[in-house]
DNA sequence: AATGCGGGGCA
DNA sequence: TGCCCAGCATT
């Protein structure tokens, strides 16, 4: 038995039941596809079941407002997913005729949709031949294969696409990329794989060569950097207060914040107040709400954040009650403070 | 080629 | 605390 049978061999018999793995229907598949990208499968399923729910078909979602879209997709993360995701439906509607594409090649076109996903809804969906290539494959095929070459750089994506390529067996192409994913997220784990159980490990290399947890080789890049949230959470007499829609570039674009002054290190009472002087005009009082910061950790930057409580008499027009704030999508850190502060 | 983009789980 | 997760778009 080559690689590849042993692969669907062991998914025959290991495979999860997942919700998305009732159908081939190319929405479901494509829905399923988006939300998983760095996104492990537990997280992904209560979203998936829901986005099902409220748009059954790709109609329904390419109908819906992106603030809706938004809100349902409130905690996942990578915020730009669901706004492609969004542009995509539409486009599907208006020039597929609501059919998605069945080919690699006029999938990777479509919004949101890079090699991997345009692969993985090619295979899965319609049954062509298409390698995918995910961190999962990728740690698979770099442990098995004893091969070192970095998995985020040019060359080594190349090397791993080809090796990739010509595993593919003749049939059970949905299968077969299912359960080389699924082996690598379940047998073949990050950390600590219990290599004793495989059924590969009489021909793994990197198991000859106790290197299993040297591979798959990553070139790390890149420092966390601290920004200096101030948030002004305004309130008045009858419960009302001030969002703002994040705009332009950036982290959580569309989505909904307080005022938000953003510092280079931790900001004083006065300095606050004077900014919300100048830019908001008199206030009855302000407090500020956590003495001990709120640190928010995103993978790339470390949000060091303060709430302040600004009391003011006339918001304007602007104005939005907190029952309608609270229907916003907006980032985690938002919402967690709403909880909190039983908003 | 490098950077930015969320949030959560796990050792 | 650092790494990883069914990656993609932009610069």
């Amino acid at each position: 038995m080559n690689f590849s049978q042993k692969i669907l061999r062991w998914y025959q018999e290991n495979k999860r039941d997942l919700p998305w793995r009732i159908t081939i229907n190319a929405y479901n598949i494509w829905l399923s596809e988006i939300m998983l990208q760095q996104t492990r499968v537990a997280q992904g399923i209560p979203y998936y079941e829901k986005f099902i729910r409220h748009y059954p078909t790709v109609f329904d979602m390419a109908k819906a407002d992106e603030e809706e879209i938004l809100k349902l997709w409130q905690g996942l993360g990578y915020y730009s997913r669901a706004r492609n995701m969004h542009a995509t439906a539409k486009y599907i509607v208006q020039h597929y005729n609501g059919k998605f594409p069945s080919t690699y090649k006029e999938l990777i076109e479509l919004k949101g949709i890079g090699d991997y996903t345009a692969s993985a809804i090619a295979s899965i969906s319609f049954g062509q031949k298409e390698a995918v290539l995910d961190g999962n494959v990728f740690r698979v095929l770099a442990r098995y294969f004893g091969i070192a070459l970095p998995i985020n750089e040019t060359e080594g994506k190349k090397y791993f696409k080809e090796l990739a390529i010509s595993l593919l067996p003749k049939t059970d192409l949905r299968d077969y990329n299912q359960g080389i994913m699924e082996f690598g997220a379940i047998q073949c784990a990050p950390r600590n794989p219990d290599c004793s159980k495989c059924p590969l490990k009489d021909s793994c290399k990197a198991l000859q060569d106790n290197n299993v947890s040297q591979l798959p080789v990553k070139i790390k890049k890149g420092k966390i950097k601290n920004r200096y949230f101030n948030y002004l959470v305004f309130l008045d007499q009858k419960n009302n207060t001030l969002m703002e829609q994040r705009t332009g570039k950036g982290i959580w674009q569309n989505l909904y914040q307080f005022p938000l002054l953003e510092s280079n290190n931790k900001i004083t009472l006065d300095e606050v107040e004077t900014y919300v002087l100048n830019r908001f005009g008199e206030m009855e009082k302000i407090h500020l709400y956590n003495s001990e910061a709120v640190v928010h950790k995103l993978s790339h930057q470390h949000l060091i954040t303060h709430f302040w409580i600004v009391e003011k008499t006339n918001l304007g027009d602007t104005a939005v009650s907190i029952e309608d704030a609270r229907q916003f999508p907006v980032p985690v850190l938002i919402a967690q403070f709403m909880e909190r502060f039983k908003f």
